[in-house]
DNA sequence: CTGTTAGCGCATTCAT
DNA sequence: ATGAATGCGCTAACAG
C-alpha cells in the first residue's frame, strides 16, 4: 500500500518506535538519529497514518466546530478564528511530523437540533480531541437533556467540549434524580472523573442581552416612543436575549406595554427581515423605529422600507446586530452592535486546547458595544 | 475505556463479526439477530471507534474542503452545498450504525499555498475518502508542481481529489521529462493506476471569462468607454480570468489601449476595493464605470466613490462579481454576474462521492449570467 | 537514548 | 448465516 513507520525505519537502520518518537518529538532523541529518521521521511514522502496514531493513541487531532450556518458570515468569522488557532501556522513545512497540527472539522447543523445531535455523535466516533460548539442553542427541554448527555459522553471520551456564542449549558434540576441509571449510564458516570470538569463544558458568551440594552436605549435616547422588533427563531437563546434586553430598556423607559405587539419573529434571514417590516408597518404605521434581531435580518428590513418609499433614518431609524463586515458598507451604513466574533473564537479555540485556564465560573463573556452609524437618527418632528 | 464492540457483541450473544456486520449492513445478517443486535447497541449506546475502523478498512469517511477564507460567503456558499450533499440529512437518528455518513472537514487555508499543501498532507494523514478544493489556485510554477505531486500522492492513496470553481489541473509538460526520478516517486507512480483517472482530478469550474465578457459588455453598451478595473490579487487563476474577459470585451470595442493603466490589482477584500477605487479616481478622473473583481471590493468601491461625493450610478456605474446574497441589498443593488455556488458546490460533493459519472473531459464547467440592477447607467452626458 | 513487546478496535478472510 | 483468527499502522509501557 503506502509507505509506514517500518519501511521509514528499515530505511533509517532504527527501530519504529524511535521513528515515532522523532516524529511526534515528545521524548528525547539523539541528534544524528533524529537526522537520519528525518532524511528517511523525506526520502520516502513518507506521512503518518492518522487513523492509525489515533487508534493506538486513543485520541485524534481533530477538533470539531459545530455551526448553524457556514454561509453565514457570523459563524464563517468565528470558525476562522477558532481554525486559525490550531490549525497550521504559514511557516510551517508541514512534512510527515508535526504531530501539533489539529484539524478543525467544521460542521454545518442547519440550526437542527438532531443534526447537531448526529454531528456530535459522528465527532465522538472519530474521537476528536475537542469540539466547539457555536450559535444559539435550541430552547427545547427534550432536545437540552440529548444535548447535555451526548456532551456528557464526549466529555467522558476525554474530549474537551466548548461553548461560544451559547449560554452554559445547566441540566435542568442539575440531575439531582439518579432514578434512570441504566447499567451503561453507570459505567459512564463513574470514569467522567478523568475528563474535563465534570460541571460541564467550558462557555465563551455574548453579552447580548446588554447589547440589546443599549442599543435600544439609544433610539429612546435619540427620541423615538414607538419602535417595532424583528426577533430571530423563537425559542433559541440568542433570540431570547436579544429581546429581552430589548425589553428592559423599553421597561426602563414605561414603554413595554405595547412590546408584543410589535414583535415579529423569524428567521435571522434576509427575507425574514424584508417580510418582517412589512408587517411591523402593517401593525403600527406610526412606527419611528424598527430594531432587528441582526444586521442580515435589519439588511432585510431597509430593502423593504426602501420600497415602500420610507426613508432611513429620516422617516424611520433601523438597527442590526452583531456589525458584520456588511453592515458599515449598507446605505445607509448600519447603526448596530459589535460583538467581538473573532475574539471569542480565539478563546474559544484556546480552551478547547486546553492552553489557556478556565475562566471563573467555567464562562467568559465577551462585552458587547454599541457602534452608532447613519441609520439612526431622532424621529421625525410630526 | 468506552464502550467497544466486543462488549455489544457480549450483550447481544453473537460474535464481533456480526456486529460489525450488522452495522456496515454490506453483508446478510439474520432478521432476528440483526434485531437483536441493534438492541445492544442502543442500550449500550455504542459508538463506532473511527480511526479503529478506518485503519481496519484503509479508508476513512472524513471528506476534506479547502476553502480560501471561510468567513467570505462565496466560500461559505461552496461549503455548506458540500456540506449539504455528504452530510447526514435531517431525518437521520444517527446512533451507532449508518456508515453512510460522510464528515466535511472544512479547512480554511487563507489563501496561502504552504497552508494549502499542509492541509493536503494533513488530509491524507487521515486518509481522507475525497477532497474538494475551491477557488482559484496560486498561478506559481513552483506551487503548482508541488501542488500536483501532492494529489497525485493522495488520489494514489485512493482519494477522489474535485477540483470546485478552479481550473483544471494540467502538469507544465505533462511531466515527459523523467530526470527527477527518486526511487520514491517511482514507487509512488507505480501504483497510481489503482486510484482515480491518472489525468488528474475532476473539476467543476466557473465560467468567470465568460461572465466577465457578458458584463463589461453590458457596460460598453450603456456607453461607457473610460472603465476602471479592479482585480483581485495577481498571480491568481481567477483574477486571471476575470481580467481576460474584460480585456476581451475592450478589445472588441477597440478600447484595450488604455486596460493597463486603468487597472489596479489589490485583494479581494473591501478595503482593496475602497483603497482600489481612490487610486483609479486620480489615475482617471474622468472614469464613468468600475469594474470590480468581486462583490466585496465593488462595495468598498461604493464606499469610496460615495465618500468623494460621486453619485451611483448617474456619475459612475459600478459592477461586482459572484452576486452574493448582499449585492442585491446593497444601495444602489449591484449589477453583478451570477454564479451558480451552491450547484457547483453539490456538483463537486457528487462526484467526490463517486455518486455521478464523470463529466466528459473530466471538466464541467457552470454557467454564469449577468444581473442588471441599479449599480449600472449609461454614462453622464457630458 | 534506543529496541522489544503488546495491544488499541475493527474489518476481514477463512472455516463452519 | 455466523464464528474464529489475523492484521491494519501506530504508540506506550517496559527493558536494556
Amino acid at each position: 500500500m503506502s509507505v509506514t513507520l517500518a519501511d521509514v525505519a528499515a530505511r533509517a537502520g532504527v527501530s519504529a518506535a524511535t521513528v515515532s518518537r522523532v516524529l511526534n518529538g515528545n521524548y528525547p532523541v539523539a541528534g544524528p538519529t533524529r537526522r537520519r529518521v528525518m532524511q528517511a521521511v523525506d526520502e520516502l514522502e513518507y506521512v503518518v497514518n492518522g487513523p492509525a496514531s489515533a487508534l493506538a493513541a486513543a485520541t485524534s487531532d481533530l477538533v470539531g466546530v459545530l455551526v448553524n450556518d457556514i454561509a453565514d458570515p457570523f459563524f464563517g468569522i468565528i470558525a476562522s478564528a477558532v481554525q486559525s488557532e490550531l490549525g497550521p501556522a504559514d511557516p510551517t513545512g508541514g512534512r510527515g511530523g508535526r504531530a501539533q497540527q489539529k484539524l478543525a472539522v467544521v460542521c454545518n447543523t442547519g440550526g437542527s437540533p438532531t443534526r447537531e445531535l448526529t454531528y456530535l455523535t459522528l465527532l465522538q466516533r472519530q474521537r476528536a480531541a475537542a469540539v466547539v460548539l457555536t450559535g444559539g442553542a435550541v430552547e427545547d427541554p427534550h432536545h437540552s437533556a440529548a444535548l447535555i448527555s451526548r456532551i456528557g459522553r464526549l466529555e467522558a471520551a476525554g474530549a474537551r467540549v466548548v461553548l461560544c456564542g451559547r449560554p452554559p449549558l445547566r441540566a435542568p434540576e442539575a440531575g439531582r434524580q439518579a432514578e434512570t441509571g441504566t447499567e451503561a449510564e453507570r459505567d459512564t458516570e463513574g470514569e467522567e472523573g478523568e475528563g474535563a470538569a465534570a460541571r460541564g463544558p467550558l462557555a465563551v458568551t455574548f453579552d447580548n442581552r446588554g447589547g440589546a440594552r443599549q442599543l435600544t436605549a439609544h433610539l429612546l435616547t435619540l427620541g423615538h416612543r414607538r419602535l417595532g422588533y424583528l426577533a430571530g427563531p423563537a425559542a433559541r437563546t440568542t433570540t431570547r436575549h436579544r429581546l429581552e434586553g430589548h425589553r428592559a430598556a423599553l421597561a426602563e423607559a414605561g414603554l413595554d406595554g405595547d412590546a408584543e405587539r410589535l414583535t415579529v419573529y423569524g428567521r435571522y434571514d434576509r427575507s425574514s427581515g424584508y417580510d418582517g417590516a412589512m408587517e411591523l408597518l402593517r401593525r403600527e404605521p406610526g412606527l419611528t423605529a424598527i430594531v432587528a434581531a441582526n444586521d442580515t435580518v435589519a439588511l432585510g428590513a431597509c430593502a423593504a422600507l426602501r420600497e415602500r418609499g420610507v426613508r432611513i433614518p429620516q422617516d424611520v431609524s433601523v438597527t442590526g446586530f452583531d456589525d458584520l463586515p456588511f453592515a458599515a458598507d449598507a446605505a445607509p451604513a448600519l447603526t448596530t452592535v459589535r460583538l467581538p466574533l473573532a475574539e471569542a473564537g480565539i478563546q474559544a479555540a484556546r480552551l478547547a486546547l486546553g492552553r489557556d485556564a478556565a475562566p471563573p465560573g467555567g464562562v467568559a463573556t465577551c462585552p458587547a458595544s454599541l457602534i452608532s452609524r447613519a441609520s439612526t437618527a431622532p424621529p421625525p418632528p410630526a
